[in-house]
DNA sequence: TTTAATTTTTAGATAAGTCTAAAAATAAGA
DNA sequence: TCTTATTTTTAGACTTATCTAAAAATTAAA
């Protein structure tokens, strides 16, 4: 069994891990988990001993098979507990991501199972990021996001890329959930922020927001 | 904020409170925890620095107000998430505990509160052990066992004394689940065994098991 | 390619929770 | 009451996960 550390390191390889081919730095790693990269080195060391990540000094660190599995159950649980909240419990999509954080990390794969049952095994969670099948298996969205957009294009929100509580609340405020139907009024050169259609009502929105919302032609 | 071993001495303590009057001893401690007397004596003083527990060397331990506040919304945790396995989770009643050890550490007002709304507000867990309501008061079942009854008598199953995996399990066998109507047929002076009827068949109790089993008349 | 900057690792310390073994206090028995 | 037995506490040590500060390795720049 490991302990909720060690589960957040794997975790927090993993991550890194979809964004890079070869090795994650330590130095990533800690500032993904805030904590030191002398911490880190310490806690690699420990992982390796137990065949759960790859590691070379000065090399960087990668997952191993086993290492990989128990980093993606941890997700799925994640997903699906996120999922339980919100449909279940009513909460909202930007007060659910701590909670999660410590649901997780209790393995039981018959709750697992059992929870994913319950809710009718859905594949996304309500941010829009995809919950792992019971064999591992991720099958995340293109990234196409609505900066991607021309003028005059139509698209569906599906997702988004930052999960921040401000960016969330901020997103539902004009409607901009999951399913959301978008269209292009038009684009500022100068910043890229965008005119859009949302719900029949039109609102502005800059760049930095478009570039982070996930979006299906 | 309090650790998960913390909450866990809160909750051994309260427990212990509940069948003694005055300060719990040191040693029943340990048993409850199944760690050593030294262990607790460390942990007694840590938790009366943070005036969660009444402490005097040699003297037992008891619950401070805020103390008691903190270990009865565990308990109230804990049986509505034993709910929530077995009622939509599709979990046996022996199946339970453990997980819900786990998750009654989930410290989150909200998080409680909601998943008594959607269990619609349940008063007795899976075990019949009444679940604390919002203000944390609790109320326990009279201590009425099946051993306490006369021949001829009827009563109906409340409850549980015993929550080991095995008597559990054995209950469910002969069908001596929460709400089974039971009749005395019959009692063996020796050794108090009994000869009842749950569901119309006849089965033979010893009195080690009748004793555990709380009945309302 | 040699020096400078950055990253990573080591060394040594700290805090939490635990343990064993021994000392101190309390309770029980003659 | 005095001695023995039991309970409780203290002392010192160990483990896990963390940190700071310094050393070592790697990468980048002149």
């Amino acid at each position: 069994m490991l302990t909720f550390t060690e589960e957040n390191y794997l975790k927090a390889i993993f991550k890194l891990s979809s964004k890079k081919i070869d090795g994650v730095s330590t130095n990533s790693i800690a500032e993904e988990l805030s904590t030191k990269a002398s911490s880190v080195t310490d806690m690699i060391k420990k992982l390796s001993d137990k065949k759960l990540v790859k590691y070379k000094k000065y090399q960087g660190v990668s997952l191993t098979k086993k290492g990989k599995q128990i980093a993606v159950s941890i997700v799925r649980n994640h997903r699906l507990w996120e999922v339980f909240l919100v449909e279940k419990l009513n909460f909202k999509w930007d007060e659910v991501h701590d909670l999660a954080e410590d649901l997780e990390h209790i393995n039981s794969e018959k709750l697992t199972d059992q929870l994913d049952a319950f809710l009718e095994f859905p594949k996304y969670d309500p941010h829009g990021d995809p919950i792992p099948d019971k064999d591992g298996n991720v099958y995340n969205h293109k990234d196409e996001t609505l900066a991607d957009l021309q003028k005059g294009e139509k698209g569906i929100v599906v997702g988004v890329k930052e999960h921040s509580k401000s960016y969330l609340k901020y997103l539902e405020s004009i409607n901009l959930v999951l399913g959301a139907e978008i269209k292009i009024n038009d684009i500022v050169e100068f910043d890229n922020s965008m005119s859009i259609s949302v719900n029949k009502k039109t609102v502005n929105i800059s760049h930095q927001a478009s570039k982070n919302l996930i979006i299906k032609k």
